[in-house]
DNA sequence: CTATAAACTTAGCCCCATCTAATTTCGCTC
DNA sequence: GAGCGAAATTAGATGGGGCTAAGTTTATAG
């Protein structure tokens, strides 16, 4: 059995590796988790015992054929929780994620599969991150674009909001931009502001472009997630 | 912050103090808990320091008001989560007591508070027992009275049945045994056997004393839960 | 090719919750 | 009220996960 911390530590690794690309740093892992260094490397170090990552000493970390399967579950409770409590427990879009974040490590799989049989297998959860599913396959990357891609005049359709930080999505959810809408970028400066148009409305929303480029779109053709 | 542990033990304490009415002794508590007597001693140390029990060496502890209310929040949390797993998600009665068991630590008193709005703020669990208020009042004991109690051709209706034993509960739902259900005693033996019918079925289901007495009942009087 | 700063690991400590083995206290019998 | 067995406590160890301080290693600049 493993503990919820060492649960956690893999599902790190396996977002920042996919961040990345590439072997996952102490340093990086130590920030991402609000640890320090030294006890990144003495978990890192058990986890590579149970061989769930491959651990090179100053190299960094990779996730192995038996850990992969590991992050994923607790991926999908994540997804599956959020969906669940902003859909049946009337949670806000912003509130969502601390739940979530606890509850992963302590529900079954099989409540998990109850969940997400009484949602309908939902395919992503709120922010609009693919849910994996019960044996595990997860949808391919998306297209990658982000709002900060969009030259002015185009109409593009959110598609993924970071699910972090939850001023950043209470703003959001405020001015109407939640995956699936339609927005209309109205114009882009030099100083790294994005404005947009949310469908329809009249509205500007205002973004650094910091945050754009967090956000990623579909292009408006056909395709509806 | 109190550990899941200790709120475990609070719970337990709770639980004890209810049945035996006076101090809970460390070696029941180490039954209970299954762990050793040493791990109850220390662990109840650190309670008294925290002053969520009042502690005697050798005689026994007993729940503060501080400690009182932490172990009245968990049994809420885990008789919601055992109503809400049989309602909604489609648990088996006898399968809800682990997955309870682990969640009501974890959840927050906002999943619980919404959990219980879904419910229609449900005054027992599927077994009978009472759920406490959001602000912590629970219902008096019941009537006290158990099937053992009962003399042939008696009927009353069941009121609680304990929910620690999966195998129990297996058995009493296959014969059709719940908390409401209306029996008939047909039988009571001197070797310590209760023989039952339950209500409307031809069917008879046997019992021994032991589980006759853990069993509570209603008399048939109008009063429904 | 060396010097040095940054990144990483090792060493050694802490707290938590548990255990076994050893000791103390309780409560009862005679 | 002395002795004895059961119950409880203390002592001391272990494993999990974290920290600081003190070395290493790596990478980069010159």
């Amino acid at each position: 059995m493993l503990s919820a911390i060492m649960e956690d530590y893999l599902k790190a690794i396996y977002y920042l590796q996919d961040e990345t690309d590439e072997r996952v740093r102490t340093s990086t892992f130590a920030e991402h988790m609000d640890v320090e260094q030294p006890s990144v490397t003495s978990m890192v170090k058990k986890l590579a015992e149970r061989d769930f990552v491959h651990y090179e000493p100053y190299k960094g970390v990779v996730l192995t054929d038996t850990g992969i399967p590991i992050a994923l579950e607790i991926i999908r409770h994540h997804r599956l929780l959020e969906r669940y409590l902003t859909e049946r427990l009337e949670y806000d879009w912003a509130e969502v994620h601390d739940e979530a974040d606890r509850l992963e490590h302590h529900i079954s799989s099989q409540f998990a599969d109850r969940i997400a049989e009484q949602l309908g297998n939902p395919a992503v959860d709120p922010h609009g991150d693919p849910i994996p599913t019960a044996d595990l396959d997860v949808s391919p990357p998306q297209s990658g674009e982000t709002l900060a891609d969009q030259q002015v005049g185009e109409k593009v359709r959110i598609e993924r909001v970071p699910d972090h930080d939850p001023d950043l999505l209470r703003y959001l959810s405020e001015h109407g931009i939640t995956p699936t809408t339609v927005v209309e970028i109205v114009e882009t400066t030099s100083f790294g502001m994005v404005t947009l148009d949310p469908d329809g409305t009249d509205e500007r929303v205002a973004l650094p472009e910091e945050v754009a480029r967090i956000i990623t779109t579909q292009t408006l053709t056909g395709a509806s997630n």
